[in-house]
RNA sequence: GCUCCCGUAGCUCAGUUGGAUAGAGCGUUCGCCUCCUAAGCGAAAGGUCGCAGGUUCAAUUCCCGCCGGGAGCACCA
């Protein structure tokens, strides 16, 4: 019987009571967790609303008190509750036989549903996350977007979801255009070159994305003052988009080299994907013809004949009004007979959703050190063996940043309007809002700031301006910085315990890298998504207070606890006739602190599901820390191994133990891993 | 002009579908390593929840109107 369970049945009592007795039929009974231990453990505000439906219903004015007294009686009768007490005007405040919670607590598993094997039948979710733009490297904002996902992912994961973790690539986009302008007519470089040049970058230890990010910037500045070079970015784009020339070979080696580093970096912070889709084979595969069709079939775009948009295809919108300016049907097909990036998407979600009638072709692309593999799509037909099968997800949920809002919304309502038996709640959009510079941040990395700019409560970053703190070197810092400490903490602890083994070399690294992710994860994941992260490094560095960091440290306490105990305590259940003994315990005056450890622990499962109805990572992330926060307590307020009552002294070891399972599928759920020491 | 988001302690942010004395971290001040790891723990100080109305037994939360900040409204991607 886990927390979540037993909720349920009370709130199941809830029910069949108010309908037995006032005949009144609760559709959804609300529980709240009391704001502190005393008020206990789960509280039903519901005789406020059985108040309200009773005069509603008869007429009759009743005390929601009294109310409240008859409905405790059934959830007393309940065998994990201990009492229920009515409290204030009418709440009911549920008190769990704590006792018995404990010795059924040793034998849950704190997040059940990850135990099961994955359920091949269960429906398919997609999360498509990252999406960088294959022509430089991923900067913090960029992280932000793949951490979200990664963790809704795991969040997914989590509540039993079978998940395809998807990495769009828009590999035939301007932003493409632009670097390959810079190699060719800046660098004038031709592939083979630019081929001796990835290889050099290797052998030197730098990577192409760095070297394109900075070419980018370049390209951007010339475009200001070389109009000639403008007209060739669209004579590039052009070349790339039909593809088969020497143009289009030369720009997919730079994006797939591209890709190749993005992947690298993901992986450093623990992310890793399923699939690549391409906006090439969307393209060449003819993805949008098969989704226009279907859209004309069912008549949800059609042809303006006059007007500003006479050409176009079009599909209305109802959600937005027009004004002079600004149209307020969405443009799929310009006069030109091209297709919008709206368009595309709305294809590819189409695919997504498993409604085109159309497939990829997929070829193994990398290959993880753990031998699991990353797909990427194909034009052609290359006979690869054992192809997952990919795509008509069930659910799709997109990350992608706020600023897309207003697109996004058009994919959902056009695929709901070409297929209302889907409808809109199949395609979710994440959206989060953006990481952003302070001016203090954007000196300190060396730009120079305008005046207007100085004014500004942020500057947002900026790809083609080269304005951005670059991934990699956010983490290389905290890695340095971890593994200082590391190093430091480790002479102190040899110091004090000169017989202790030293840790080697490549374990310090591997502590300092799980600290380094431990901190960033977090940094980006403790703010909820709407709100705008204004980048500080002092901050984003912090090893202390609400951190990664801290929560790490906390369940590094624990394990020690255990790994001094020894093996001999693990699987050393209670008896039930202990439980006289254990309720004792919690009746001292310390066991509210235990009991609090507990049932905070137990949570887990609950917020857990909170964070995927809401969508909102945050969430876990604030439960992980207060968790944490708790568990330092508990372990400053009682010393374990030196308690000498036996039955406390297995209290508290049952206690720290469902703590540490819980902290530690916490964070890994976050994809923060707990290193060995710190 | 229209749509969306934000405004809570000096700073950065949480605050579930309305509910009990509005919380955390940082910063400031003061305590705690003879005791399972001080990347820790405790205490103090700090609030007209932007402003003004409305709905309700109950509003930081829902509705309306202002004020201030941000984003979006392309035949760009």
């Amino acid at each position: 019987m886990n927390l979540l369970k037993i909720q349920e049945t009370l709130r199941q009592t809830v029910v069949e009571t108010a309908r037995k007795e006032f005949n009144i039929e609760l559709e959804t009974v609300a529980s709240e967790v009391p704001p502190k231990t005393e008020l206990g453990d789960a509280a039903f505000p519901v005789a406020f609303e059985l108040a309200k439906r009773i005069k509603q219903q008869t007429g009759e004015k009743s005390n929601p008190r009294q109310i409240a007294e008859r409905l405790k009686a059934a959830l007393e009768a309940n065998e994990s509750v201990e009492r229920v007490e009515v409290a204030g005007a009418g709440y009911l405040n549920v008190f769990f036989d704590r006792a018995k919670f404990l010795i059924e607590s040793q034998n849950v598993e704190v997040l059940p549903c990850l135990s099961e094997s994955e359920n091949r039948a269960a429906p398919k979710v997609c999360v498509e996350h990252t999406s960088v733009n294959p022509n430089k490297a991923a900067h913090i904002g960029h992280v932000r977007n793949s951490v979200l996902g990664d963790t809704f992912v795991r969040i997914l994961r989590a509540n039993g979801k079978r998940v395809e973790v998807q990495n769009y690539i828009d590999n035939t986009g301007v932003q493409v255009a632009d670097v390959v302008v810079g190699f060719v007519y800046l660098e004038n470089k031709t592939l083979e070159e630019i081929k001796n040049l990835h290889a050099r970058l290797t052998a030197e230890g730098k990577t192409f994305d760095y070297f394109c990010w900075d070419l980018y910037a370049k390209v951007g500045q010339e475009y200001q003052k070389n109009e000639t070079l403008k007209a060739r970015r669209a004579e590039v784009l052009h070349l790339i988009e039909a593809g088969g020339n020497p143009t289009a070979e030369l720009a997919d080696y730079v994006a797939t080299r591209n890709v190749e580093c993005i992947l690298a970096t993901m992986e450093r912070f623990g992310i890793r994907y399923d699939l690549l889709p391409r906006e090439s084979e969307i393209l060449h595969l003819h993805f949008w013809k098969k989704a226009f069709e279907k859209m004309r079939e069912r008549g949800v775009i059609k042809l303006e004949t006059t007007g500003k948009s006479a050409g176009c295809w079009v599909m209305p919108t109802d959600s937005h009004t027009g004004t002079e300016e600004h149209e307020a049907d969405k443009i799929l097909v310009r006069s030109n007979g091209t297709v919008t990036y709206t368009g595309k998407d709305i294809a590819y979600q189409m695919w997504k959703l498993g409604l085109l009638d159309l497939d990829f072709y997929y070829n193994p692309f990398h290959e993880y050190a753990d031998g699991k593999l990353v797909w990427i799509t194909t034009a052609e037909n290359l006979q690869s063996a054992n192809i997952p099968d990919f795509g008509g997800s069930e659910t799709v949920y997109n990350v992608i940043d706020s600023r897309q809002s207003y697109p996004q919304e058009v994919v959902k309502k056009g695929v709901a309007t070409i297929f209302p038996e889907k409808g809109e709640a199949a395609s979710v959009h994440l959206a989060y809002e953006m990481v952003a510079l302070s001016p203090g941040a954007a000196q300190e990395l060396g730009f120079e700031i305008s005046e207007a700019d100085k004014q500004k409560p942020f500057i947002e970053m900026s790809g083609r301006k080269g304005l951005g703190v670059k991934a990699d070197d956010l983490i290389n810092r905290l890695e340095a910085n971890a593994l200082t400490e590391v190093n430091n903490r480790e002479a102190s602890r040899l110091e004090k315990n000169p017989g202790e083994e030293s840790l080697s070399e490549h374990k310090k690294i591997e502590i300092a890298h799980r600290i380094a992710v431990g901190a960033l994860r977090y940094f980006l994941l403790k703010f909820t998504r709407n709100t705008v992260i204004v980048f500080d490094f002092k901050e984003a560095l912090s090893f202390e207070g609400e951190t990664g960091v801290f929560c790490q440290y906390s369940a590094v306490r624990a394990n020690s606890i255990f790994r001094k105990l020894g093996e001999q305590v693990s699987g050393s259940g209670f008896q039930v006739s202990d439980l006289e003994a254990i309720s004792a315990i919690f009746n001292a005056e310390d066991g509210d602190g235990i009991w609090s450890m507990v049932i905070l622990a137990s949570r887990l499962e609950e917020i857990i599901a909170n964070a995927l109805n809401a969508g909102e990572p945050a969430i876990l992330a604030k439960y992980t820390f207060n968790l944490a926060k708790a568990f330092n307590l508990f372990y400053y307020n009682h010393k374990i191994i030196g308690e000498e009552n036996q039955t406390k002294r297995a209290v508290l070891i049952a206690v720290a133990d469902l703590a540490r399972r819980s902290l530690t599928a916490a964070l890994n759920t976050l994809g923060i891993e707990v290193p060995e020491r710190m």
